[in-house]
DNA sequence: GGGGTCGTTTGATCCATGTCAACGCCGCTG
DNA sequence: CAGCGGCGTTGACATGGATCAAACGACCCC
């Protein structure tokens, strides 16, 4: 490994060209000069504690933020105070676009652990992405995989039994830390069960009596926030409607 | 009404330049000089007729299209059978987003009536948007509300109840076409009691039956297709929860 | 170490929606 | 005009998940 020069070991974490994450993030792909040129407009890094908002709903939109370390949350909230949890998001992965369409923030993002996240300024994006083919390219999958996504959670949502919900939730959280380098049979849950709930659209109670019967199963082992996956076969069953 | 002028009679026809969706459409805000370039790009337009696949998934992704005349919806399959319908696309509505990430379709666009589309292939589409600013902005626009609309489904999918639902759609319909300069209060449905279903996370007999119970309480007037709005402050305050 | 709080688990019961079934309407076709 | 098929409506009943309630466990602060 090469040694770090002192001096510049400051700008060295901030930048792209030097993140474990390029692959995951908007930089897949580009040459070494545009590297430095995102660098340059991906400059300032925000810290978020837990419990804190990285964004509001109303809040004016400038900026996507790509998160660096920690884990997130994104709801809208009803005016009669239902939470719809529409996404949790981990390392390397964007929040903010849901401001682009409004040039205000339509939904709310909360840190779930100590977090940090890139700061890129819409703005610039726009001006370097007509600049960097690559860079607009990879901006706009970044995009059309979040509606696809969203497209898997409706079907989730709209079609999918209390087991089965659980069941897709835990796979996408175990091939998600897989894609990190984290261990895809055990990891903690950073949310609570009523997040879980929210997300999938089931009540905490429900979440937690699916979590036992996928443990009596041998499914699963759940001690509070940490789980082990003992069958990805049969979560994937339970998914394919083999059951029953 | 002016004469139209007979040897330019069909190339008017086609111009982004010249259509009546441009404040629903991509061309917003575009220079007379822009817009001669989007038209020259959006050359060819296909014609769907009802029941017809736009495209399916697995289909190569090469261009998205926007809605000219007609209605889609489109959905997503599961292995079983199930199906969710994720949206359904009227006049000056863009579809095929869902391939940009992978170069591939991720759902089905089926026409519900006969209708036309413009091709827009994408690849000129990002070249185009590297040149014109507001082209650029504007797609990144389209986007961002895609992403805004399915969060708002998965709320609905995920918090709301039955009649709550179908009261949300009404409504949602009802503003769509009033954007078009179609009456608010009075339309027909595309779409079967089974695809309504679908799209709000019910079964066909649930959506029934919920019209049923609007009609009763004179929120509504229901024949078969045909829909007639007659007390939109009633339906939003199903919404809004006040109801029981 | 004790007490409080928050999150989780588990049990008992209820209810909204699903399921199954029959029938009716409408448009199409021969 | 008759018959047929697709779609919609309505009723009776079943059930998965919600709701209500109690107790437990982990963690934190005093």
């Amino acid at each position: 490994m090469p040694q770090a020069i002192p001096v510049s070991l400051a700008s060295i974490k901030v930048a792209c060209s030097q993140c474990s994450l390029r692959e995951l993030c908007l930089s897949e792909g580009l040459s070494n000069e545009d590297l430095q040129k995102l660098d340059e407009l991906v400059g300032a890094r925000r810290k978020v504690r837990r419990g804190q908002n990285l964004y509001r709903v109303g809040d004016n939109f400038e900026a996507i933020y790509a998160v660096r370390t920690g884990f997130f949350k994104t709801d809208v909230i009803m005016e009669d105070g239902r939470e719809q949890v529409t996404g949790f998001q981990m390392t390397g992965e964007i929040l903010g676009m849901d401001g682009i369409g409004t040039e205000i923030h339509n939904c709310n993002a909360v840190a779930l652990e100590d977090s940090e996240v890139c700061i890129i300024p819409f703005a610039q994006l726009e001006t370097l992405s007509r600049e960097i083919t690559t860079l607009q390219h990879n901006f706009h999958k970044v995009m059309s995989r979040e509606i696809v996504r969203d497209h898997g959670l409706m079907m989730l949502l709209g079609t999918m039994r209390a087991e089965e919900r659980l069941a897709a939730f835990l796979l996408n959280l175990s091939q998600r830390f897989t894609a990190r380098g984290y261990s895809p049979a055990e990891f903690h849950l950073r949310m609570t069960r009523e997040e879980i709930g929210s997300y999938l659209g089931l009540k905490l109670e429900t979440v937690s009596r699916a979590f036992s019967r996928f443990q009596e199963e041998g499914l699963i082992g759940v001690q509070q926030k940490h789980i082990r996956i003992l069958d990805i076969p049969g979560l994937k069953k339970i998914l394919s409607h083999q059951q029953s």
